[in-house]
DNA sequence: CCCCCTTAGTGAAAATTATAACATATCCTG
DNA sequence: CAGGATATGTTATAATTTTCACTAAGGGGG
């Protein structure tokens, strides 16, 4: 297990494997080679066993690899065996659904609140989720250990909501407002830009004409 | 303007720098070197200068770019001097929340309709969107002439979908459903999958300490 | 009008990432 | 128990992408 630099291709990949064998452990499949994860991903089988191998020997040569125990070491290199708390800022159509989304519960995501600073939304509940004001950030993230925040409002917003959150000890944040914000070294960000996503298509597709 | 193939990654810094440059345009700024729009999105300047260097030669030497020539020059790389057409499968929170997006409408991609199965659904509206029966998906699209559609169904409909919208003429895909869907040569497909941008989070987290 | 400062465009070098090929290990059959 | 079939782990090779350094070109001031 050599600590050298991942690619963040291969942890996207192995979340994807994941989610893979996940699906293959409630159809009682029990054992996967490398070519069949590559059929059920779209990927290589050279590229599966590469990606597993910055992490360690998982697999049984001339056999393949056990789904459970795989897919439960994988869960572990991403960080997955055990539940993080996150809090969602921004109450609008998007936080809403993302508060909803049941992909985030099914890995560990725990949504424990969303904040705003619109009085018509705070003190209401989307599901079982409260909205609270964005001024109680600080301290509920404390109160809760949270680590992980997801910013879903306005891009002119996001700046600042980050200065909050990173005050507040957050330690990685989620971002989906299409704009480039600077963190402190010590926080992780993510950008998910669905805009970006679309235009990738376009672009494709007018390539292909 | 060499025809080479173009790194994917390259396609999303254009989209970033577009809407930054939008950005500038809407500040009254007409003029920016490379420098600064690499200090605008967190990149470097070579890679700026590289990335435009792919379709042309958009800057003057000593001077820099216009703003609004450079965005519309790369508006226009993207496919987006024209609007596009888009539905959305899947009526539920996501989908719902995508279609009230303001980012695609932004960037000129107007949802013209939703779909799903569900009769609790079929005929609300959504903002001014309506939810169709899925079963006249393909007319829509025809009559419409919808390229690109959004998937915001549970996973094991997506592949599903995907059959019924390439069936109907859809040349372009964004799928929010965590699985790998598999699309004809001529269909370009995209996955947005929300929880793996979580768990590169939490990966990273992991690994700062 | 010339010189200096600035900044785009570009080609080569470096770093990264993916692919392919192979050596090694396990199982199964006869 | 031996040998073939299978599939992993690993090393080497190729491809891609980024970074760096340099050249070329425009603008402004003296």
């Amino acid at each position: 297990m050599k600590s050298h630099k991942i690619p963040e291709a291969t942890i996207i990949r192995l979340s994807v494997y994941s989610r893979y064998l996940k699906q293959l452990e409630i159809n009682n499949i029990t054992t996967i080679s490398s070519v069949d994860i590559a059929r059920g991903v779209n990927g290589s089988s050279a590229q599966v066993r590469k990606d597993l191998a910055y992490f360690g020997e998982f697999g049984m040569r001339g056999v393949g690899y056990n789904v459970k125990e795989l897919n439960s070491h994988i869960m572990k290199i991403l960080g997955l065996n055990t539940n993080w708390n996150v809090v969602i800022v921004g109450a609008g159509n998007l936080g809403s659904a993302l508060s909803q989304y049941k992909g985030f519960q099914e890995r560990g995501f725990r949504v424990l609140g969303m904040f705003d600073n619109d009085p018509e939304k705070i003190g209401r509940r989307i599901g079982e989720i409260e909205v609270y004001p964005i001024s109680q950030i600080k301290e509920f993230v404390e109160i809760n250990t949270v680590r992980i925040c997801v910013i879903a409002v306005p891009a002119h917003y996001a700046q600042e909501v980050v200065a909050g959150v990173v005050d507040a000890g957050v330690k990685a944040i989620l971002n989906f407002a299409p704009r480039a914000l600077s963190v402190p070294e010590h926080v992780e960000i993510r950008n998910v830009d669905l805009a970006v996503n679309m235009e990738i298509l376009t672009f494709n597709m007018c390539l292909n004409k």
